[in-house]
DNA sequence: TGTACATCAGTGAACGCGCGTTCACTGATGTAC
DNA sequence: TGTACATCAGTGAACGCGCGTTCACTGATGTAC
């Protein structure tokens, strides 16, 4: 009964999230539709910021499971659908919760620090990405190409051909290089969310991650008012895009 | 001297915003620090939105001058030069001002609607950004391929080889192709900052846009957290495999 | 050169509001003997 | 079966705070005659 209650109040947070933004949001609101007086809701939360990461970690875990489910039901070797079917739900729940979105994408909250419980949550989608490229580059389906010496193998992909130092396809005018000290970067990638890969495809993920984002959160935040007019179309194409700079075939 | 005082009073509240955030910004604190009794702010500013806009049209001004500043200081055929430089502007300025940052890219200010004043200021980081690219591309510098039909030509980038219907370059595998819903959005842009690109280059620079500050995003917002350590290295590498991606050479 | 007047930056008090958090408390529920 | 007690969800008042905005006002400055 205690939890159904603290749930109710988050519930009704996220609610009045979505109505005052996340600098707006107000025990005292909160506890005023819950029909309480505002010092009871201290039972169920210790402090506003005590809510506030409450709702960052549902956030998270809603994207996470959004993004999940839509990306599990596709075939397994089906890497371009599963990546088009991941964008796609990190957009679509993007923008049927702008305000969680915002709450754990966006511009974080002034005087607030996430503490150490939202980072589990926080890195479902990147896990579920990464996943998507690993299984492809393993698959031996990722196009090239590679940095020299690291690749097992795989078509080569929109990077034309040429011939690398180490004997995988590194095309003339290919993509830059992933500096070294990208390195221990790849190593602990490579033990969590992108098993397998080699650096420079690991940083290609990294970028196109950071590119999906970079579509929605422009989406989202007004940036392509006035410019792109058929949003869902143009982010299929884009996240396609995307897919094939990581790599992934057609 | 109305003058002068205005700009101090902006002065002042950019300084709040660095500590408060956007959505802690108040006139009464602003007031204070001038020394001020808070309704003398009035005969400045009419309401606390007007001032917030202020703020936001300098905002977009200062990135856009220090963006100019820093690509207008490149040889102009040096395509590739003056993307990183660009790139490389709008992150230092980032990390210089991140308040700012949030306040004109981050999540928008609840409550608080833009007017129209703020899409001159806003548009001049991307006119800089258009302008390398359709600069590239006129000069015959941007990798192809091209979609059919549309292109004057341009070497074959990374997209490899191959022959597409309209005579231009088209690798197997090669970028996907933008949306017939796009034709209009293309256009709107060819008008303003990407004068004489087809369409598909227009597309993918919108992408390497998107994706250029959902780098710095992600950056700033802490989601590089744990994850790339050697942030000016990484970010450069970044920025510099987006504009192989928009076609740009090397 | 001197006076009358308009302008307008800045004052000070007040309005009505909401906020987070604390604290001693009530009163229902369930448990132990 | 009945009594004493502990638990704890929720109350109500209070603390001290800051906010945006309004309004009638003061008093210095500059201008017109």
């Amino acid at each position: 009964v205690r939890a159904e209650l603290t749930r109710e109040i988050t519930d009704i947070a996220r609610r009045q999230l979505a109505t005052e933004g996340a600098a707006g949001l107000s025990l005292r609101a909160v506890a005023r539709e819950m029909g309480m007086v505002s010092s009871a809701v201290y039972r169920y939360f210790s402090s506003r910021d005590e809510l506030l990461t409450a709702l960052i970690i549902d956030g998270y875990n809603a994207a996470g499971a959004a993004v999940e489910e839509a990306e599990g039901a596709c075939r397994r070797e089906d890497y371009p659908g599963r990546w088009l079917a991941a964008c796609g739900a990190v957009r679509a729940w993007a923008i049927a919760h702008p305000h969680e979105y915002a709450l754990v994408y966006g511009s974080p909250v002034p005087g607030y620090q996430a503490p150490q419980q939202t980072i589990g949550p926080a890195s479902r989608v990147a896990v579920v990405i990464g996943a998507i490229i690993s299984d492809a580059y393993r698959g031996g389906a990722l196009a090239g190409p590679w940095v020299s010496g690291e690749g097992p193998g795989g078509v080569a992909g929109p990077g034309g051909t040429g011939g690398g130092p180490g004997g995988w396809p590194v095309p003339r005018g290919g993509w830059p290089v992933p500096p070294v000290s990208f390195s221990p970067d790849a190593d602990r990638l490579r033990e969590s969310v992108l098993p397998g890969v080699p650096s420079d495809v690991a940083a290609r993920a990294l970028i196109a991650w950071a590119g999906l984002f970079g579509l929605v959160s422009f989406e989202l935040f007004g940036q392509f008012e006035n410019v792109i007019t058929e949003r869902d179309e143009f982010f299929r194409y884009a996240a396609a895009s995307l897919g094939r700079f990581a790599g992934l075939p057609d």
